[in-house]
RNA sequence: GGCGACAUGGCCAAGUGGUAAGGCAGGAGUCUGCAAAACUCUUACCCCCAGUUCGAAUCUGGGUGUCGCCUCCA
């Protein structure tokens, strides 16, 4: 497996760092506002990978922190007259509803920074005692002279950052591009925690040096993020840590395009963000998620109106051919063949082999899996695997999922049942690796409606008997009216939200 | 100014040097009482110029254009 790696810029055959054992950190987002589709992007490729990590048969440990203490969430605190608390936890209940709905999974731990203070304390007087920081007026910063490789991961030297326009300049730093670990109170009402440099809190830098270290280790497999955080943030995380404790931080960086809205960065200080509750008023997980994926994680996206539709109808056809299937030869029939499949698909991901020395389990395959099909599917798999193996190519997995449901189709119109089962059960089985859920359906309705729904589609069924086509035909434009689509199949009607 | 990314059919998008996956939209057909869905067929001189090569979307150089980071940002 192929990794994009940021520091050395190209693809790095992908070995952890201990047996089968993966640490993974990303950074998480500061709950101060909304969730936007920005945060929607990032965590749902940073979902995919992890759950790709897992199928390939690795133990993955993710942490995802909450960044709850930080400027903006304290001058929101004052802008809206509540306290720094207050908003952090309200922001925070926003941020995991969207991820839950997006069906983005739970990281192993989601550690929050103000749990961590005394692990950042900890490192920064590491770093002072090593001669990397130093402490001014209750400040501390970080010393980027005294650190060689300062500029390794973005490529930049110091001297033309200094010459930058950008730097802010400080009159008590040392130097203007050091940055702080911790900063002072400005009064003592002000939020903080007690150091040896006095009440202050620490830099937006320091909280993820010390839960990386905290809950993974000093070295780790990868560290992943948006791309705007490659520097200053990645790049002052990694001289922080390896300062303090003279290893290598991270030994695959990864990070992920923006989402782009009218051809510009979508952000917050451009105002021109969408929230991700406002998409999904319009259009489900399934879709934001194909959205996404096809295009390359690290490809900037557009978004708008049109690219969504289009998601969402090609998320349609993939679902289709799971109901159709479904509606001919019933649930139970496909979970069979998904299960079978699973153990054939789970061997060859962790192994790149058949699993041939499992006589039984290949026999009992060999007797249910159609020949005819057999070939085709172990073959659309393994091209999902090679795909997903070359950096996380999820445009190509996609077109690999659109395969394996013209393979379910064409079955299912030949009548040949097991065949469209074992189609479709690939087809599951590899849609729940990259997160989709295609039995969903896109609307919940209640008990009542589908009962009612029964009814009419019951005593419709009578009128199409009698061919009484002009109030069986009514009957379905009312109910496409109301945003209800009808679908009349082989001897059953289907009935779902427009 | 420094660092970096991208330019492929109407739109989105993949692409390992040997003459272009896939999706959306459109068109034609098959199926259906009609629809819907599905299935089949259907449209590309790969931004420009030069070079390397028997051969380049793919490599090199030079343009042009778009975007990102260097200040908070996923």
């Amino acid at each position: 497996m192929k990794i994009f790696d940021t520091q050395s810029q190209k693809l790095r055959e992908f070995t952890p760092l201990e047996d089968d054992k993966v640490k993974m950190y990303v950074c998480g987002p500061t709950v101060y506002d909304s969730p936007h589709l920005g945060h929607a992007r990032c965590y749902i490729t940073w979902d995919m990978v992890y759950r790709y990590l897992k199928f390939k048969g690795y133990d993955v440990t993710y942490v995802r922190n909450i960044t709850d203490v930080d400027d903006k969430i304290i001058n929101k605190a004052k802008e809206t007259d509540s306290t720094p608390e207050e908003i952090a936890s309200k922001y925070y209940a926003e941020f995991e509803k969207a991820m839950q709905e997006l069906n983005v999974s739970q990281p192993t731990i989601e550690p929050k920074a103000t749990e961590n203070i005394n692990e950042m304390v900890d490192i920064i007087k590491l770093l002072v005692d090593k001669g990397f920081a130093y402490s001014v007026n209750g400040d501390a910063y970080f010393d980027v002279s005294k650190f060689i490789k300062y500029g390794r991961l973005s490529r930049q030297n110091i001297e033309d950052l200094k010459a930058g326009a950008r730097v802010e300049t400080s009159d008590i730093k040392k130097n203007p591009v050091d940055f702080a670990l911790w900063k002072a109170v400005k009064d003592e009402t002000e939020l903080g925690w007690q150091s040896p440099w006095g009440k202050g809190r620490p830099g937006w830098h320091i909280e993820c040096s010390a839960m990386s270290k905290r809950y993974l280790g000093e070295t780790i497999d990868i560290h992943a993020g948006g791309s705007d955080l490659i520097f200053p943030h990645h790049e002052n995380e990694k001289a922080q840590s390896e300062a303090a404790f003279g290893k290598d931080f991270v030994n695959y960086w990864m990070h992920n395009g923006f989402v782009r809205i009218n051809q510009e960065k979508m952000s917050k200080s451009l105002r021109n963000f969408v929230t991700i509750q406002d998409v999904l008023d319009k259009y489900d997980a399934n879709a934001i998620r194909f959205f996404i994926l096809t295009n390359h994680y690290r490809m900037p996206v557009d978004f708008n109106d049109e690219a969504l539709q289009a998601a969402k109808n090609g998320v349609k056809r993939l679902k289709n051919a799971y109901e159709d299937v479904k509606v001919e030869i019933g649930e139970e029939k496909i979970q069979e063949a998904k299960d079978l499949l699973s153990f054939l698909f789970d061997e060859i991901a962790k192994t790149g082999q058949i699993p041939f020395h499992r006589i039984d389990k290949m026999q009992e395959l060999e007797e249910k899996i159609p020949a005819e099909i057999m070939n085709d599917i172990i073959i659309h798999f393994k091209n999902f695997i090679a795909a997903m193996d070359d950096d996380f190519n999820t445009p190509k997995a996609l077109a690999i999922m659109f395969e394996m449901a013209n393979c379910a189709q064409k079955a299912r119109q030949l009548q040949k049942d097991e065949s469209a089962a074992f189609c479709v059960g690939s087809l599951v089985k590899i849609s729940e690796v990259l997160g989709f859920d295609l039995k969903k359906a896109e609307k919940a309705g209640d008990e009542v409606t589908a009962q009612l729904m029964d009814l009419i589609i019951d005593i419709r069924h009578m009128v199409r008997k009698e061919k009484n086509w002009a109030l069986s035909d009514k009957i379905r434009d009312r109910l496409t009216a109301i945003g209800i689509t009808l679908k009349d199949q082989k001897d059953k009607t289907t009935w779902s939200f427009q």
